[in-house]
DNA sequence: TACCATTGAATTGTATGCAACGAAATGCGA
DNA sequence: TCGCATTTCGTTGCATACAATTCAATGGTA
């Protein structure tokens, strides 16, 4: 019924746009909770490695977050102007960058406590759900980041 | 072993990240096939719902897509420029902007067909896989677009 | 019918994203 | 050690995204 050459056009049919959907929904769900802290989405997922690794360079924000310097080096200047990074050159190697946490950051990282446990509240899928949903997308992840050819 | 109070903080904890990451990687997989029809993944996706419905206004695609007219009326705009849609005043509701397909952006669809055969390359997840993350974005989708509180 | 809240687009301002390019630093082989 | 490819950031240009605002058209309502 109704099957014609065109069906792999509709919309409903591509994976792709309930993602990209998700995504942005998602980071919208995100904005009340991050205007408190002062942060937009991408400042706030690069606070989160920081706070963990304390020290990174660019590259290493790059790899982790899957952003290139063309976003992040501005990024990383509006938060060092907020006070929470600092940015200087490696000694060992001068063509990088050192971010490091400072400790305004890390007394933003208290007030982000709230942050998960509020968007947590939004997010109305089972426990389950959600782990099933995250193994995918990291399934899906590592499967796409991998060199295209070979 | 290693808990502590900052682990709901690690982007590994957090469900969001891998729907970002994983939406920007799938768009991106997307754009040397896109390049060939003169589309960027948005004007994508205009398209697939146009191609659909003939004939829109803002408003109806911007609910398809989760997008507003901040966003659409200047992609519209470059839509028209290229000459696959064409943008009229509603009769009906001056206030409205009827969008349709142009022959042009009928014979676009044509070349279009090879888009979703390309990615679906792509994607390495099993038929199964692609089934369950499509029904667990969209319930998310649906849970988080519905509005926020009551 | 005059008034006014609502609606649909467009505009403005800010913040990404990313490809492409540039420049300086590094490293490696002849 | 010289030359050159590579690496790491930064910059530029283009295209989103979206909140907030504006403006014109519309639709009740007194």
């Amino acid at each position: 019924m109704g099957e014609n050459k065109y069906d792999c056009l509709r919309l409903e049919n591509q994976l792709c746009f309930p993602l990209y959907a998700c995504s942005k929904e998602i980071v919208r769900k995100y904005k009340p909770f991050l205007d408190k802290l002062d942060l937009t989405y991408t400042q706030y997922i690069t606070m989160l490695v920081l706070w963990e690794k304390k020290e990174m360079n660019v590259k290493e924000i790059g790899e982790a977050l899957f952003l290139d310097s063309g976003t992040l080096t501005p990024l990383l200047k509006k938060l060092e102007k907020k006070g929470y990074v600092s940015r200087s050159r490696s000694k060992e190697d001068e063509r990088s960058i050192n971010v490091s946490i400072t400790p305004e950051g890390e007394t933003l990282r208290e007030k982000a406590l709230s942050v998960p446990v509020e968007m947590g509240e939004c997010v109305k899928l089972t426990p389950e759900e959600v782990e099933t949903l995250y193994n995918l997308l990291y399934k899906l992840l590592k499967k796409c980041n991998c060199k295209d050819e070979k």
